[in-house]
DNA sequence: CCCTTAAGACTACAAGTGTAATACAATACT
DNA sequence: AGTATTGTATTACACTTGTAGTCTTAAGGG
């Protein structure tokens, strides 16, 4: 009964980027990671995650002394669900007019648009 | 030469589309444009005029003592730049990515998947 | 067994956002 | 001219987010 995913702000994404990786973790190994590629200090990062626990997008194991934390959702279902909510809020809701946006201001290359089609095309054929 | 683009709240988003549809307007209009779709009280809505005015993203004409709003930036522009971020920050930075999600979890219908391809073919005829 | 250290808990604080209300000023009506 | 109305300006207040710091406690080292 997958409840309700939760809003994740643009700093926790980082976080659960990381767990999503390779989970569980402790809060530890979550702040080395996340040193590589911010300048955040360990206690921002404790803060995180402690928010991100408090806001159900992640779990606690407390059986040992050092917690250990995991996602509570799959990145595939968070990232459908900003995308949903996004692609409503900026596009009204389709996809498609985004996607027509996108080659008609060439932000595409051409190899891009045939990887694309190629994509698609095999949707198709799997499909019938 | 477009200056950097502000961002932009989910709420101020709404009041955006309506300057887009129309504008100038005056706050008494985008007022009434917006109950229309939404349940916020005029002075909620004239806070926001004034904070996306505030943010340079929205002018006002204060010639007449009742001031008109007008955009500062057309849609297109803000689209994509919301888009970009938003596919960096949820994607990596790839808009494959995100349709190739799309397709996998069927959230693409047969007729939308149509339609896509005929849009990139197009495209491609066009260019060469 | 005492002290340092590190994990975890709690607290901080400013900026942004959602959601307005109050105060002031000019206009419109009577 | 006095009053109700309506724009505009200013102020409010709680919640989220970014970005930490302090306090407490338990474990590990000597």
């Amino acid at each position: 009964m997958a409840d309700k995913i939760p809003s994740i702000s643009e700093s926790e994404w980082e976080v659960m980027t990381v767990l999503w990786q390779e989970a569980p973790k402790t809060a530890n190994e979550v702040i080395l990671s996340l040193q590589e590629c911010t300048d955040w200090k360990p206690k921002t990062i404790r803060t995180l995650l402690d928010r991100l626990v408090q806001k159900n997008a992640v779990g606690v194991n407390k059986n040992q002394r050092i917690y250990t934390f995991f996602p509570l959702f799959s990145q595939d279902e968070c990232q459908r669900a900003e995308a949903q909510s996004f692609i409503k809020r900026i596009y009204g809701g389709t996809m498609k007019s985004m996607l027509v946006q996108f080659i008609q201001e060439d932000s595409l290359s051409d190899e891009e648009i045939n990887e694309l089609r190629r994509i698609l095309e095999k949707k198709q054929k799997k499909d019938e």
